[in-house]
DNA sequence: GTTTCTGCAAAACCTTTGCACAGCT
DNA sequence: AGCTGTGCAAAGGTTTTGCAGAAAC
């Protein structure tokens, strides 16, 4: 995400007040590269504004989308909606366990489609998201490949990490 | 998504009786690529049986999960949980207006990861998902690519279609 | 006949909205 | 001073849960 100052200047140049609430949001999220929800940020920023309400935090995630600084992602199975603060291309490396969502910041540029698979769509960007289990929740499984529990997709045509 | 006939073999084998309520929703899923919601199965369920309930929708949607048969899908802004049925290997192409959802069944086979980027995780599976807008969200914009209102995230760092 | 499933109602959860008061510039 | 932002409360939409009666095997 960009500096603390460029947001906040663009949050001026935009007629946006700026407010100890938002200026703290901002804060917040400009070295946070986790991927947080509203809830999470709120619950983060009530430690040091402990009457901040819910609304001002969704509020301020919903003004930084539509400046473009800020992108929401999807959240499989997970709860609430998250969001990116990473605008440069890069693509995500998922845990479907414990939906820890990390970035990878490679550029894959040539992913070709063809006029036919592209539907007659404008196509802007593409993102790659691989899924996979984190080392902890590897770990907290017994760290067996062979002997799985549970949902036999896990397991299909996984290919190779290298 | 397998057949009809599979999937009750499926349900049968995994001790999950067949009552008409699951027959129907497979029914309509078997030949449905449009990546719905539980509500959207929900309503069109009802067509044919006017007192099925949604808890039975989201049971039956949950038990296809657990089962393999069916892969949540992101949803960015739109609303509620959408299901693939495809388990093939295959991407998905998003109208970031409309929120439609097409398959893509090209499978970009060497997305290879370095050990570093992997951070320790075991992958399973990966998935390219391009943005874009579809031809109806074009035509109903005005079709000019150029002078676009609206967010700048659109315009940036569009790769080409071909 | 036993076990599982269904539908209902309620609750939990996430997000949006309307409005009065407070705070920023 | 004027305008915008904040917090509250309520509403809207999605999903989960507990349970009694119904249906499948």
């Amino acid at each position: 995400m960009r500096s603390l100052e460029t947001l906040l200047d663009l949050f001026r140049q935009n007629g946006l007040k700026i407010t100890a609430q938002r200026r703290m949001i901002l804060e917040l999220l400009v070295n946070d590269d986790s991927h947080p929800t509203a809830e999470q940020v709120y619950r983060r920023i009530l430690e040091t504004i402990p009457d901040i309400s819910r609304t001002t935090v969704y509020n301020t995630l919903g003004e930084l989308t539509d400046l473009g600084e800020l992108t929401p992602v999807h959240n499989i199975s997970g709860r609430g909606q998250r969001y990116d603060t990473n605008q440069e291309t890069h693509h995500h490396l998922h845990c479907v366990e414990c939906h820890e969502l990390l970035d990878i910041s490679r550029d894959y540029e040539r992913m070709d489609l063809s006029l036919e698979e592209a539907s007659g769509y404008r196509i802007l960007r593409h993102q790659v998201t691989f899924f996979g289990i984190c080392p902890d929740c590897q770990t907290r499984r017994g760290d067996h490949a062979a002997d799985e529990d549970g949902r036999q997709l896990l397991m299909q045509s996984a290919p190779d990490t290298e």
